[in-house]
DNA sequence: GTTTATATTGCTAATTAATGCAAAATATTT
DNA sequence: AAATATTTTGCATTAATTAGCAATATAAAC
């Protein structure tokens, strides 16, 4: 076995349990301890893996951004955990895709009975990785960039749900400009996506805030939830409250 | 043997097993470790393969899931080579699920321009990753276990396509019994697909070859080719030949 | 069809990389 | 604080790489 399928081999069963001890990875791949610590260290030092005295713990937890770290991962799961609380069991769930609701399909308790409906192919993935959740694909031409389903078929079977609530991970949101982003069909899906909920909340990494881009999804008045990493009281997130927002 | 035979022969080893040493080529072809070694960095410069110490490394060693775990892989990547030949540009193909499938996404050349439809999230995953084929994901509910949508939304879906070719891999295939397979929502959708194709092809590792499950997807009559790892002459294959199949 | 240039290959020796081992030094647990 | 487990360090061993050179093979020129 070469050093970098043997390192390939650690950093998957570091995605997959979280954590590793090197006594484990030792006797499942036959090298000494020395190695694994060795790879372990390697991995680190990269930024790949959290080295732990007897282990390591995954950074990015990820079978799909394996190599390319997430942006600003911590800051990430900070809103996806804040996210979790409002999920409730048996709740219809509409998501997009994005780096944050990926971390979020993540934190989902095991024991969470709900429906989650979604277009993107990262996302779905994640969800049915849990035992309770009903995962419903919205299909259609796969946007390669995003991974995400998009065109007139997704945006009509979305128009044909009314879900609880509607979680979307933001590129950028400003009191004045409102909701944006950068790809139309994108733009289209998430649209359709709000419309299609009873209640809207927004994951956004505060960078994101104030900031705009090209194409308007809809005005702060047309979504409910911001969450963000910040404390409910930071004075950044004031405009945003004024404009009517409730804050996590 | 040519230089240039020589470096094809080494890519399709890499792509066949993910990896290669350069002890074993040197042993199997007959020439010095020295030779391969250069064919090596140059096959890494163009980019072909990843050079590491000792060997060399497919490009796309890690991605959605490690194959470690994937049960008879090279010889599921014989059948997934077969198959790419099958394959011609401007194609619409319905493929199912499966990791022979998946691993002929991978092996598909950069070049293909295709439309590939499937119901699977990691076949999905795996065919947007190709710069030239675009990718219909069918949706619906997914099933949990196998990661693909079924349910009637699905099926109806498929009936109202028209595609040049299906690709699925087959769980069980008997000249009795026909092809049959485990899961009865999984049976249903691999029904549509077959209906919906001119042409379907089934992909089987040969020790699927004279078994049978429990659910029955259709006869032998009613698909058009099948392929499997073993020479086109096996006598094994012979009574699926005389059943009226071609065989790959 | 020679002859000349260029590429390719294999060999040797020196260098570098990878791994494992053992004893001492740290952590961690009880 | 004692017992146990993990890490560090330096060293030995083996394997792999590099670089230079000689021997062939292949292509190009005459």
């Amino acid at each position: 076995m070469l050093k970098k399928e043997r390192q390939a081999y650690i950093l998957h069963q570091v995605s997959l349990h979280n954590s590793v001890l090197s006594t484990d990875l030792s006797n499942s791949i036959n090298v000494s301890e020395d190695t694994i610590r060795r790879d372990l260290n390697e991995l680190a030092e990269t930024g790949k893996v959290i080295k732990v005295h007897g282990g390591a713990l995954s950074k990015s937890f990820n079978s799909f951004y394996l190599r390319s770290d997430v942006y600003n991962v911590d800051n990430k799961k900070i809103v996806a955990q804040k996210t979790v609380s409002l999920i409730k069991d048996g709740m219809f769930i509409l998501t997009g895709g994005g780096t944050t609701i990926i971390e979020l399909a993540r934190l989902l308790p095991e024991t969470l009975k709900a429906t989650f409906l979604t277009g993107s192919i990262p996302a779905a993935y994640e969800y049915a990785q849990h035992p309770n959740i009903e995962v419903i694909f919205i299909g259609d031409k796969i946007a390669k960039k995003s991974q995400i389903a998009v065109g007139g078929e997704a945006i009509s079977k979305i128009k044909a749900i009314k879900a609880d609530l509607c979680l979307l991970g933001v590129n950028a949101i400003d009191t004045l400009y409102g909701i944006t982003d950068n790809d139309w069909d994108v733009v289209q899906v998430k649209k359709a996506m709000i419309e299609a909920s009873t209640q809207t909340a927004l994951l956004s990494i505060s960078e994101k805030l104030n900031t705009h881009q090209r194409i308007k999804i809809c005005d702060l008045a047309d979504v409910d939830i911001l969450i963000t990493e910040l404390d409910k009281q930071d004075t950044i997130l004031e405009p945003f409250s004024k404009a009517g927002l409730t804050i996590f």
